[in-house]
DNA sequence: GCTTGACCTTCCCATAATAGGAAGCGCCAC
DNA sequence: GTGGCGCTTCCTATTATGGGAAGGTCAAGC
């Protein structure tokens, strides 16, 4: 099949498949015209990419994956662990955010929002504002790598 | 006083000042030696930005912020209502984020993480795996406005 | 006066993941 | 043999930030 029957049945653009190979993650063949070629296999691998996508994994992370999902003799010691370190950056990432809604709504509440000027949620962006929630997104390479909205499908 | 100045005294870097300098956040005067100079009203400035993209605002919604900062007459409402969007698509990532993390948990739990090569994690990639996380990942505007770890000082 | 070093300038490149578009060629149906 | 769709490559943009090169400036010290 081509690029384009590939991407219909992975749910990966044919532009995002390109784009794979480009950087190592896949490979593919090529017909007599010079179009990409895909096998059933090669589908069945655009699947676990982007299930590994849909779960938020970075594509060094997905590389990682899929290299010991091809490999039958694999130890899942080291799958666990992927797994582990990117629940934990996943779970600071999301707290880190918890928080920052959670300043900000709590400064929102106290803000008449009409169309008075004076407004409490200026001024503590204006003023002292100790930041204890940027203190929060720390965790170093656990919160580095959650890179934007993941979640389309 | 010259940019590395401001920087020290804003916690932003010299490299983003003349960033936002570039894409008209702010301005600077300069001297004569075409120097950047900034007063204590710049710093000022810097810091509310930095205030404000702790909390995660992106740097659009910052601009605006700035500018009814700015404004003696601005209304709070707008304010307000840009608080309150912020804080949605806020909460709507890291329920997204959690969401990703317990599957990913819950898949890691059952899985031996020694040197055995069978993996409950790899087969769900792998296979049918409906993908309910995903869904999460919705609130269209509300999710896209997200950017990668905003919580470094 | 000349060197040294810290600081400033602009410009280019890189990151992560994805999307949009242009220009050109292939292929199948009519 | 042509229209239209699909494929190719290459370039650009997004968001926020950092790194670095090449060169100008200024103050201090010898």
């Amino acid at each position: 099949m081509n690029i384009g029957d590939a991407a219909r049945a992975s749910g990966i653009s044919a532009k995002m498949i390109r784009h794979y190979e480009a950087i190592g993650l896949i490979s593919a063949g090529r017909g007599a015209n010079q179009y990409r070629v895909y096998a059933q296999a090669d589908v069945a691998e655009l699947r676990f990419i982007r299930h590994a996508r849909d779960l938020g994994f970075p594509l060094q992370d997905v590389k990682r994956l899929l290299d010991l999902w091809r490999n039958r003799a694999r130890a899942s010691a080291e799958v666990k662990r992927l797994a582990l370190d990117h629940v934990a950056a996943l779970e600071a990432k999301a707290k880190s955010l918890s928080a920052m809604a959670e300043s900000l709504r709590h400064l929102a509440e106290h803000c008449h929002g009409d169309e008075r000027p004076d407004c409490p949620i200026l001024e503590e962006l204006g003023g002292a504002f100790s930041s204890q929630v940027a203190s929060l997104g720390d965790s170093e390479n656990a919160t580095k790598r959650i890179g934007k909205d993941q979640s389309n499908g």
